[in-house]
DNA sequence: GCCAACGTTGGC
DNA sequence: GCCAACGTTGGC
């Protein structure tokens, strides 16, 4: 089983709308990068919700549920949607939000993409990142 | 609201 | 195929 970090403005979508949903299409990502880490998940696959711009912290855990498949918002070049998504579902919250601040300032998170490449939206989290950043969280 | 980082577009 | 211009993301 493999881990991510999955991206989103709460004030657009946050992780108290995907609890209130059975899952949620991951839709609307157009960046090659964070589309090819969508595809290489798996069903069963968990990931982390992070709060963009308002928050900017891992509030929640998500179960990857299906995996990728056409994005039913993105516009139909020559025949084909050329954007994929997946579809999640909430697992938990975290009991303690884990901040943005918070993983800069620890030396054993700096090589996490959220740090390395801010701007990417999907991006892949180690197992032993996974663990750590739990116990932050309080679970 | 600003700006750095970075992806995309289009002229050459 | 290079690179300047431009748009977007996201932290501050």
């Amino acid at each position: 089983m493999a881990y991510w970090l999955m991206k989103s403005e709460p004030d657009v979508f946050s992780f108290t709308d995907l609890t209130n949903k059975p899952l949620e299409e991951w839709h609307s990502v157009r960046n090659y990068a964070a589309r090819n880490n969508m595809k290489a998940m798996k069903k069963g696959d968990k990931a982390f919700f992070y709060h963009s711009n308002i928050g900017k912290e891992i509030v929640g855990i998500m179960t990857i549920v299906n995996e990728a498949h056409p994005d039913s918002t993105a516009e139909i070049v020559d025949g084909k949607i050329v954007w994929e998504c997946v579809d999640v579902e909430a697992d938990k919250p975290l009991p303690t939000p884990v901040t943005l601040a918070q993983i800069k300032a620890d030396p054993f998170l700096q090589d996490m993409a959220l740090i390395k490449l801010s701007r990417l939206s999907v991006s892949p989290v180690t197992a032993a990142e996974w663990d750590y950043i739990c116990k932050l969280g309080g679970l």
